[in-house]
DNA sequence: CTCACGCAGATGTATCCGTT
DNA sequence: AACGGATACATCTGCGTGAG
């Protein structure tokens, strides 16, 4: 500024220049403008956010919790107790610590997890600043939760600001090293992966490198996927456990909330956030004790559709728990699904087959040839059977040809093959008595 | 005895899908 | 949006068996 404008200023003259610094009444004017922006509602929020304006209000107001201290530095905790006699949808809290612990070890793909009690699992959820992964994504909400007797406890690490990592993240750390094994909702690909990165930027060890870990999404996918729109953990919890989530907030509103919090210090922004967190870990839990129980066969047969209980064969089957695999199959030949019927005598025969029962196996394809005399799997099993196994080639060409005239649709592909076959036997058969059909 | 073939298990690859 | 685990499907390999 040069002395003449000085000079000016301190005398109370204006200053119109183009481009000089602007007087008070424009600055007046303009912190009017910041402010009525930083009172506007969040982006993305709901009409009901309405409730956020007038004041904040301290998120020890709102939710129940604390600020802890360590020597790393403070963040807030909260913790909840779930009573045995509380529900989550139709499950009943104090059924959840009786979890068949062989099952789980199935359903981790790892048998040291039946080694552990259901006290050793730790329930892990996070919320985090978005998706995009990397060391960008800030995990700011560690839900937890375990089994004290046949109370569920949760617990909630909050960083209240990216100050508060460290300390949030070496508790953590505490908190994990008496429980023996994992249990999360795509933890495998997600929360872990994350965490796992947090760690190494705060030069933290990471509690969870080489931990027992049961990632619940892959069984879900696998044991009730086949019938559901598709597998996320609120569809699950409104098609199993009978609960519907009112006023939860969408998970790709948590980023925006967060960075709300973070402007504002106004606890009710994340009161739906520990909340839907919360509920997360629950529902963790109850879906653990649903899948063990469906490997279990703890579960009313009648009211477990017949496909959940056949992909539960199947999982025994590649398990190698074949004798539990082989009790199932037999329940559902004569399921009131007949697909599910048809597809329990195709696994059953070919179980039969494998261990050298073919008498069991000839039966079941003999049962489903009564049923319906174009059955191909069948027709094509007792061929194979006729021709390397009893040598009955005239028997096994009538089965190839009867598909091959009456079937109303075969593919390219199979028509090719079963015509290979029908070639191969009717070689073999001529060699067998080369006088005939000439 | 050797060769060719059918079958089944092993290995490799592409696609899907859930997380905030 | 980035990531990675699991599955489904395709291709490869090795074994057993029958024919010549």
């Amino acid at each position: 500024m040069k002395v003449k404008d000085r000079l000016r200023r301190l005398t109370g003259e204006r200053i119109e220049t183009p481009g000089s610094p602007p007087d008070k009444e424009v600055i007046t004017e303009l912190r009017k403008k910041i402010q009525a922006i930083l009172e506007r509602s969040p982006v993305g929020s709901t009409p009901k956010d309405a409730r956020y304006t007038g004041g904040s209000v301290r998120l020890e107001q709102v939710i129940t919790g604390e600020e802890v201290r360590t020597p790393q530095g403070m963040f807030f905790f909260s913790r909840t107790v779930f009573t045995d006699t509380t529900y989550h949808g139709i499950m009943r809290i104090g059924d959840f610590p009786r979890i068949g612990m062989d099952s789980l070890g199935i359903l981790a793909k790892n048998p040291v997890i039946s080694l552990h009690e259901p006290c050793h699992a730790l329930f892990l959820d996070t919320e985090t600043t978005g998706l995009s992964g990397g060391t960008g994504t800030f995990p700011f909400l560690v839900g937890l939760g375990w089994f004290e007797g046949d109370h569920f406890i949760t617990c909630q690490l909050f960083a209240r600001d990216f100050s508060e990592e460290k300390a949030l993240l070496s508790f953590l750390q505490e908190l994990s090293s008496d429980k023996k094994f994992l249990v999360t909702f795509n933890g495998k690909a997600y929360d872990l992966p994350l965490l796992a990165s947090r760690y190494i930027l705060n030069r933290l060890e990471d509690p969870f490198l080489g931990k027992e870990h049961l990632d619940l999404l892959h069984p879900c996918r696998r044991l009730l996927g086949h019938r559901l729109e598709n597998t996320r953990l609120a569809t699950l919890e409104s098609s199993i456990l009978g609960l519907n989530r009112r006023g939860d907030i969408p998970g790709f509103e948590i980023p925006q909330r967060y960075f709300d919090w973070l402007r504002r210090r106004d606890g009710r922004l994340m009161e739906d956030v520990f909340e839907h967190n919360r509920i997360d870990v629950i529902s963790m839990a109850a879906i653990t004790k649903h899948l063990s129980d469906l490997l279990d066969g703890s579960l009313a047969t009648q009211s477990v559709p017949g496909v959940d209980l056949f992909c539960v064969a199947r999982l025994h089957l590649e398990r190698g728990n074949t004798d539990a695999s082989r009790s199932l199959l037999e329940g559902l030949l004569c399921s009131p699904d007949t697909g599910v019927a048809k597809q329990a005598r195709e696994t059953l025969s070919l179980l039969h087959k494998k261990a050298g029962r073919w008498n069991e196996a000839v039966v079941i394809w003999e049962k489903m040839l009564e049923d319906d005399v174009l059955d191909i799997f069948a027709s094509v099993e007792l061929a194979k059977w006729c021709e390397h196994r009893v040598s009955d080639y005239d028997r096994a060409i009538q089965l190839v040809s009867r598909v091959l005239e009456q079937h109303p649709f075969l593919s390219e592909e199979l028509q090719w093959s079963l015509e290979y076959r029908l070639r191969r036997l009717l070689r073999r058969t001529l060699r067998k008595h080369p006088t005939e059909g000439s």
